[in-house]
RNA sequence: CGGGAUGUAGCGCAGCCUGGUAGCGUGCUUCGUUCGGGACGAAGAGGCCGGAGGUUCGAAUCCUCUCAUCCCGACCA
């Protein structure tokens, strides 16, 4: 069994890899850095935006499409927003091909240079933020609230499947309020939104906080963040959230008469999160046999396998567990009957535990005869014989049995893996011997930030919310410090 | 862009040092026996050895150049 894959401890990088691969989720394509997302990897994409989208409407947002190219100019428009993603831009400079004179194959045709060159999106607040200056005109046009669902492009030195790559899908919201503490408000909702995503349908706990200076979007005021913990110790953002203040309001003179029929400009917020929340998915809960998929996010849910020697058993158990595939589906659960004889009984258990199908039910002679089908559950590995009676309701209850579990399972975790340092040495320490988040405390300079992680590779994860004041020195210039910060190896 | 490595069948690799025209595992195809945790046997299909040039009677193998990919750093959702 999992013979020719890697276990965790081994290499816990390679495991990844091979998941990603195995499960057949994804794999590097001809271009450089990007990756093809395979049917199995893409449904699960799906169902994460059916759910946030859903989210996103219900907390009054609507759909729309901007472009892919954004001219160059706009981009210099906002000083620290250009800073923060000038390095890692690819850039359209022609629009015209034209066979090569000199032999084979075809060349850009340098008359057909662009007057304007232009960007493939990294983001799309410029673009965004030139449009909606000619949609806000009043206070009655506001709230703005859109959200794009796109792919972007950051020129990554380094990629990784899911987690890094140089396009990748992702939704992006971005609003428009009259004030700034609407704004804030926005940006803390859909924070709390993606939190509430990550805990409840991705049954991974996430840490709610704000970015340090260092660490916050470019063009933002304050950057809030949800971050999760990897089994491996290390933290992973999943999602941002940006309150932008009138950064790109001014930027791109977005004005609106108010009430009292004056010209202001608008507050503004930007919030994503992209497929790299399927490598978190990945990360938190899959074990050495392969994925282990939260129910709720699983694209196929239950699966049913039957043992048959002849024609006539395989006839009797299809009826069987046809009936229970409808039942189940009765009830909105995804099920798979795989009755294909091409493949045989051991070779599905291995398959779909490596795609990490939550719960596998098996049907064969022995059943047919007591009434009962063999139910499996992936996230413990354990095997039960059911009695066939209101099976469905039993399915029901046990699919969101092993959503919770998992969720404690990663909380569990998580708890074990975080920790208080008070000093330099302790935290040294913990970082190199049991990794995880700890609470240390800060000076709150970035000067600070920067040599703790030119020292350590450890980062700020985030500034918690909600956070008790409690005073302290820190860790590495024993200046004073009001609140201890999370500090973290990270993604 | 610095440091290290690798390009040979769909995938994973051996062969290279000591030149003689390519092999193993897996996967794929067909047939038979199997089928409650990746079955077995038999028979098949599949590669101008990353590319160009050179040395040689002869190059996957030696030499030169080139391209590409991967790993480690700086950057990052």
């Amino acid at each position: 069994m999992a013979k020719d894959f890697s276990s965790r401890d081994e290499n816990y990088a390679q495991w990844y890899n091979d998941l990603v691969f195995k499960a057949d989720m994804a794999e590097n394509s001809a271009v450089r850095g990007c990756m093809v997302i395979k049917p199995y990897g893409y449904a699960i994409w799906e169902k994460m935006q059916a759910a946030l989208d859903k989210k996103f409407k219900d907390t009054g947002h609507v759909n729309a499409y901007f472009p892919l190219f954004i001219p160059k100019s706009f981009f210099s428009k906002e000083a620290s927003h250009v800073e923060g993603f000038a390095k890692e831009c690819a850039v359209v400079t022609h629009y015209r091909l034209k066979n090569d004179p000199d032999g084979k194959g075809v060349i850009v045709d340098e008359s057909a240079k662009l007057e304007e060159e232009l960007i493939v999106r990294p983001t799309s607040e410029t673009i965004i933020w030139d449009t909606y200056r000619t949609w806000i005109k009043s206070y009655r046009d506001l709230p703005l609230l859109i959200n794009q669902w796109a792919n972007v492009v950051r020129w990554e030195m380094r990629t990784r499947l899911f987690l890094r790559t140089a396009e990748f899908l992702w939704q992006e919201g971005h609003t428009a309020h009259a004030t700034s503490e609407e704004a804030v408000e926005e940006t803390e909702r859909m924070l709390e939104v993606y939190a509430d995503f990550a805990e409840n349908w991705m049954a991974l706990p996430v840490l709610r906080g704000t970015k340090s200076p260092n660490e916050r979007f470019a063009g933002a005021i304050e950057t809030y963040c949800i971050e999760a913990l990897m089994q491996d110790g290390k933290a992973l953002q999943a999602g941002t959230s940006h309150f932008l203040g009138q950064n790109f309001a001014k930027a791109f003179e977005v004005q609106y008469l108010s009430k009292e029929n004056k010209l202001e400009y608008v507050w503004a917020t930007s919030w994503g999160v992209s497929t790299r929340l399927i490598g978190a998915l990945i990360m938190a809960h899959s074990d050495d046999n392969g994925l282990v998929l939260p129910p709720k996010l699983a694209p196929t849910q239950v699966v049913i396998i039957p043992i048959y020697k002849t024609d006539d058993q395989l006839a009797l158990i299809s009826e069987k567990a046809e009936q229970i595939m409808k039942n189940l589906q009765d009830k909105g659960i995804s099920v798979k009957y795989d009755k294909r004889d091409t493949y045989k009984p051991g070779w599905k258990f291995n398959e779909y535990e490596f795609k990490g199908v939550p719960v596998r039910l098996v049907m064969g002679p022995r059943d047919l005869e007591n009434g009962t089908v063999e139910v499996s559950r992936r996230d413990t590995l354990e095997k039960a014989v059911y009695q066939l009676s209101d099976i469905e309701t039993k399915i029901e209850h046990l699919l969101i049995n092993i959503q919770d579990n998992l969720y404690q399972k990663a909380l569990d975790f998580r708890e074990s893996k975080t920790s208080k340092a008070d000093s330099w040495d302790e935290f040294v320490d913990l970082l190199d011997n049991k990794g995880g988040f700890i609470y240390a405390h800060w000076d709150g300079t970035p000067e600070t930030e920067q040599r703790i992680k030119e020292e350590t590779k450890a980062t700020i994860r985030c500034i918690p919310l909600n956070s008790k004041l409690d005073e302290g020195t820190c860790i590495l210039t024993g200046r004073p410090s009001k609140g201890r910060v999370v500090f973290a190896r990270a993604y």
